[in-house]
DNA sequence: ATGGTCGGTGTCCGA
């Protein structure tokens, strides 16, 4: 089995579907996961998609905000969506694939400014949305199924996931509640954090950067919000990975850049 | 300590 995923936040497919389509003939995953599609899927432009040989897709949006997408050369056995906190916004999208491998594609909500779930709506959200991550995989027990779980989590969890751990102790996606949460979701499952398999913890690493920068690149004020999460099953799987950092630089660059990891078992 | 910029259901909301 071989399988190379992406996953990108691309903030509006339709905006951005040029920069998709060039991600996808530079790197040829064979999967790629969006988020924030920000459309509803009668708009989805499966077509372009299609013509690059990804014939495959899953496709959940809605109006204005959210959604989230699967597109794949490779088929799927089975689809599969879940309403987290009850909710109807488009977050979460899950395949099987036919080489047996389970791939869910998750949108976690940002949480808006203030990190105090009694007096912010959004904040209390992102918290249960990541208290029932955890409980979906805390229950099961077929622990030898190939999984990977792939998204903007929006959740910066170790200290040189972020510019400065001391400034954003108190700022929403590396506050400790979150992170404790975010490692307890992690812990559930016994999930592998691709990305840090591949770059020690003492080096910074991040996956977004802020459009209200000035210059986002000289003042590299960044977070790893992106992540490809991996099942026990597939230790050592992991041969090949990348954040595309080049890509925040493209002309209407999404805010997020593209995490790429190759599997081999 | 503050403000800064994006995209879309656009002169507001969510990020």
């Amino acid at each position: 089995m071989t399988l190379t995923v992406a996953t990108w936040n691309i903030n509006s497919v339709r905006l951005r579907i040029n920069l998709v389509t060039r991600l996808l003939r530079q790197h040829q995953p064979d999967v790629l996961c969006l988020q924030e599609t920000k459309t509803i899927d009668d708009f989805f432009p499966r077509k372009r998609f299609q013509e690059l040989g990804y014939v495959h897709q899953a496709i959940r949006g809605q109006k204005g905000y959210h959604g989230v997408a699967i597109l794949s050369r490779l088929p799927f056995a089975r689809t599969d969506t879940r309403e987290f906190c009850g909710k109807q916004d488009c977050r979460h999208m899950a395949v099987t694939l036919t080489n047996g491998i389970e791939l869910h594609n998750v949108y976690v909500p940002a949480g808006g400014d203030i990190p105090d779930p009694n007096v912010n709506p959004k904040f209390a959200h992102k918290l249960d949305f990541l208290r029932e991550l955890a409980d979906i995989f805390e229950t099961r027990t077929d622990r030898a199924t190939p999984a990977l779980l792939v998204g903007d989590l929006n959740v910066a969890p170790l200290p040189q996931d972020v510019w400065s751990h001391k400034q954003l102790l108190n700022v929403v996606s590396h506050t400790p509640v979150e992170t404790e949460l975010f490692g307890a979701a992690k812990a559930a499952f016994d999930w592998i954090d691709v990305s840090r398999e591949f770059v020690p913890h003492e080096e910074k690493l991040y996956s977004w950067w802020s459009y209200r920068a000035l210059d986002w690149e000289k003042s590299d004020r960044g977070r790893r919000l992106d992540h490809i999460w991996a099942s026990p099953s597939l230790r050592g799987a992991a041969k090949t990975h990348a954040i595309l950092k080049p890509l925040r630089g493209w002309k209407l660059a999404s805010d997020h850049v593209p995490v790429l990891a190759r599997f081999e078992t």
